[in-house]
DNA sequence: CCATTTTTTGATAGATCGCTCTAGTGGGTG
DNA sequence: CACCCACTAGAGCGATCTATCAAAAAATGG
């Protein structure tokens, strides 16, 4: 067994959360998930339910983005890249009958103004987000302020078409804010100085 | 006093919801937020907090869109439109300090997998302000399949930059998306069939 | 091998959840 | 006036919530 107890623990709330938000996961239903005893958590997070939601929240931000960086990484360049991330997103909100979108979307609108440790968890993530999204398109030649201006509306185009795709149980959001992402991204290649 | 007793329990609970979400707001809390009594909520909600939650988002749904269509209305030009409302949402950002966003897209994400009628709800606001933004879009001599894209991406654009905002308490990522959706706009303007 | 410390565990406490139920109030109608 | 009905009002129910804590198990030292 590679997985220790805590692993399952953060893990499973991670997956729990993705769903059904933090204040709709119960501790025994994470628990009941994670096939751990009730105490543990208590030992693990002496912190309680909201230390287990930050860890959760960096973690799988974490995942999430070694996921996308290695579904674009294998893109021939950057357009074909921000396509197949957008496609990539759309299969799997298939696969999972549309459950699993962002891994920390909806928990970031829950607490952004309920609980200030897990708003800075989230706001953790996304920063990293951003700056790793920047550097990748300042690596293909996009001045930095025009690349950091790309990241966000290439991951708003994103967070936003999860929303849409989540609530009306179609992937067409996905496909039309992934047209407007190219075409963005294309617009930017295009006037990039030499 | 112009407000009913069930108007306003209907709109304390968009506020709390748009807030803190679904599961994170309690009946009771509802109840003291409206200054009503705790029976009138299953007087008028036979159905109770679901039944109370679908009209809080239908009805702060129509509310929402009024009010974008408020401001976008006043713009001299689409563009200048399309300005407006990423201005005028980050302004109401600061103005509550990153709490009132988009009212629905928090219930939205919660309840996408838990709830089948509040999601019902969710997709029937959204599906309604994205006929209304292809409207607009077309009223502008776009062609429709295009402007159903534009409409998507723009209000996907919003609704990202929400989540970024809320969590990183800053409204860049609001004026960063509005840049974009402009661009987008324009992009459409130009080469529209004449 | 026993004594001591450290880690693990589930029963349970105390609060809160959504909800039901009965009783009471006020105003309009036959 | 008698009656009715929409609404007010809150006590309390069972379930579930998070968190605690004393005991069991495992690890460590003499």
């Amino acid at each position: 067994m590679p997985s220790s107890t805590k692993d399952r623990i953060v893990d499973s709330s991670a997956e729990l959360f993705r769903r059904q938000g933090y204040a709709g996961t119960g501790v025994k239903q994470i628990v009941a998930a994670a096939n751990a005893p009730f105490g543990s958590i208590y030992h693990f997070f002496p912190g309680g339910k909201e230390q287990l939601g930050a860890e959760a929240i960096r973690s799988s931000g974490r995942l999430y983005m070694q996921l996308v960086a290695g579904v674009a990484g294998q893109g021939p360049d950057l357009l074909a890249a921000v396509a197949a991330i957008f496609a990539g997103a759309a299969e799997t909100l298939l696969e999972t009958d549309f459950a699993d979108a962002c891994p920390i979307a909806t928990v970031a609108l829950e607490v952004a103004s309920t609980s200030e440790p897990l708003r800075e968890a989230t706001a953790e993530v996304f920063e990293s987000w951003i700056a790793g999204a920047t550097e990748w398109f300042a690596a293909a030649g996009i001045p930095r302020e025009r690349a950091r201006e790309l990241a966000f509306s290439t991951l708003s185009l994103l967070e936003g078409a999860f929303i849409f795709c989540r609530a009306m149980r179609t992937v067409e959001p996905l496909r039309m804010a992934g047209a407007s992402a190219v075409a963005a991204v294309g617009a930017a290649l295009a006037d990039r100085p030499r």
